[in-house]
RNA sequence: GCGGGUGUAGUUCAAUGGUAGAACGGCAGCCUUCCAAGCUGCAUACGUGGGUUCGAUUCCCAUCACCCGCUCCA
């Protein structure tokens, strides 16, 4: 049985896991809410990756604990910051759009051949059409040869003359709109008075205040290369086309860790890390075969990136036909020594580190797991969703304990006699420690397939024998099999199943 | 941003140029000793804004949101 991203969507808000942003309002393209139980299974991934990396971070390959402390940054920061990082120059290129040919190209790489005597028309190519395409295009289109031309780039043209211009892919002038900024990052102004000399932005990624904060975490914490900082927190970005729910959105969370380490051991860490992260996505109930690696080609690599591999995860969206297809759920990047290289340039900040054991100075290179929080959690989400016929529910979310946002349902077998307190009693002992429901409405079977619908995994149930013998029943989620237990021991039980 | 599609209770659907029905879900009650059972009742919708019209949920336009494709994804 096949998922499908309607009906999980669906649930989501039905059940009250993520909603549109501003939804009485008709939403607002990009953005999401997460209600009760989304906000309670983004926060249990949230901290299992925390405790994964700074709490209890993962043994070494050479045996030894290694080291990772976190921060927790501003969102908006000098905006300095973002123009060596190359963010602000980066995305700033205007582009231009062919309403025949549907097109978009950069102004600057589409190159414009300018009659020289001022008669016909001109012709633009993109950047990549070669010299013998030229010719003859130029040939078919004016029947004149390149000579007779100059060659301009678009960006460098006045818009009013893009009217006498033949698109790259099209075979009359005037299919060219003018050009248009696009700049991913959101912007602000800081202080009341909106001006182009207090303008800020919202960071695009986290990492960047991370490495604004290298310096002040190793004079501060006693750190030595290797080591780790990590944060969580979230991220902005004006995405094109947000799409496939809250997949690609424009306000979004993140959680990442730089490595710094010496250059001659990126390989040996790479690796590392690809393993450690692989780990943690199986630990919280991604399947292996829902996994999918790639080594991102040379020449899809971000500039300052040598290698990257992208852990994408089997989202149905990204299903093609038959075909399952995948997107990009981690990626695992060799960033160089890039920004801290770039920082120290723009800030004029000395941002070395000095090794005392080896009496040298250099600019760590930098391994970096990055992953999306939001984009994890529809991950649990697409794959605890289960299609189960045999059950009234008809579907049921398969978290494991514990990452489900609630870990167990006390319930009452009946709303009368002493079941009532006896549940509450159990209730209240139990949400000292875990996240728990108390449900006393309706039949039982409705109670049961509503904690199937949000993923609980166990249901503990009181009886007229419970008021006998002290012992509840337990309903387990996926197999609804029953077992009777005694009250004193549920704690226990739970911490078990939860620790896994 | 472009092209195509969609928009009616929480969800899934229906009907209609004279302001809307159902199923399931939700809530309240009855009943119930273990899987959405049964009975009774209640609440909740025409995405938004214009226009045409005596009258628009229905026709037209715009806008917003979602889906598919393209583009984008640093």
């Amino acid at each position: 049985m096949t998922k499908d991203m309607k009906d999980i969507v669906a649930l989501c808000k039905r059940r009250g896991f993520i909603f549109a942003a501003s939804d009485i309002y008709g939403g607002l393209n990009g953005f999401w809410d997460y209600g009760p139980l989304g906000t309670e299974l983004k926060n249990n991934l949230r901290d299992r990756w925390w405790k994964d990396m700074v709490l209890c971070p993962p043994i070494g390959p050479d045996g030894a604990p290694i080291e990772i402390v976190g921060v927790d940054a501003s969102i908006i920061q000098n905006p300095k910051s973002w123009e060596a990082s190359g963010h602000v120059g980066g995305f700033n290129d205007p582009m231009v759009d062919c309403k025949e040919s549907k097109k978009r190209y950069r102004a600057d790489h589409v190159r414009v051949y300018l009659p020289k005597d001022g008669e016909g028309q001109a012709v633009a190519f993109d950047k990549d059409a070669e010299e013998a395409e030229i010719e003859k295009r130029l040939k078919k289109l004016t029947k004149k040869a390149p000579a007779d031309f100059e060659v301009e780039t678009l960006d460098k043209i006045d818009v009013e003359k893009f009217t006498n211009i033949i698109g790259p892919d099209v075979k009359t002038p005037g299919t060219l709109t003018e050009p248009r900024q696009f700049n991913m990052m959101f912007h602000t102004f800081v202080g009341a008075n909106a001006g182009d000399d207090n303008k800020a932005y919202l960071r695009p990624e986290t990492c960047g205040p991370i490495f604004l904060n290298f310096k002040n975490v190793v004079d501060s914490s006693r750190v030595k290369v290797p080591f780790g900082i990590a944060q969580i927190g979230k991220a902005f970005r004006n995405e094109v086309t947000p799409r496939n729910f809250v997949f690609r959105s424009r306000e979004f969370e993140q959680m990442e860790l730089e490595w710094f380490c010496e250059e001659e051991d990126v390989p040996k860490w790479f690796d590392f890390w690809v393993e450690q992260r692989t780990k943690f996505w199986e630990s919280v109930g991604i399947t292996k075969d829902a996994l999918h690696f790639l080594d991102v080609p040379k020449e899809e690599l971000a500039h300052y990136s040598s290698r990257t591999i992208d852990v994408e995860y089997q989202f149905p969206f990204a299903q093609k036909g038959d075909e399952p297809g995948f997107d990009e759920l981690e990626g695992i990047a060799h960033r160089g020594n890039y920004d801290l290289t770039k920082h120290q340039e723009y800030s004029g900040q000395k941002l070395e580190y000095f090794d005392q054991a080896e009496n040298k100075r250099y600019l760590p290179h930098v391994i970096e797991p990055s992953t999306g929080l939001t984009r994890g959690v529809l991950a649990l989400i697409c794959q605890a969703y289960t299609v189960d016929e045999n059950r009234p529910s008809g579907v049921y979310l398969n978290f494991t304990p514990e990452m489900a946002p609630k870990k167990a349902a006390i319930l009452p077998l009946t709303a009368k006699e002493d079941h009532v307190p006896t549940a509450q009693k159990l209730y209240l002992e139990l949400r000292e420690e875990f996240t728990v429901d108390l449900d006393i409405k309706q039949n039982i079977g409705k109670r049961y397939a509503r904690q199937d619908e949000i993923g609980t995994p166990y249901c503990f149930t009181i009886d007229n024998d419970t008021l006998q013998d002290q012992t509840v029943t337990v309903r387990e989620r996926n197999t609804m099999s029953q077992e009777r237990i005694h009250m004193d021991k549920v704690k226990d039980f739970l911490r078990e199943k939860i620790r896994g």
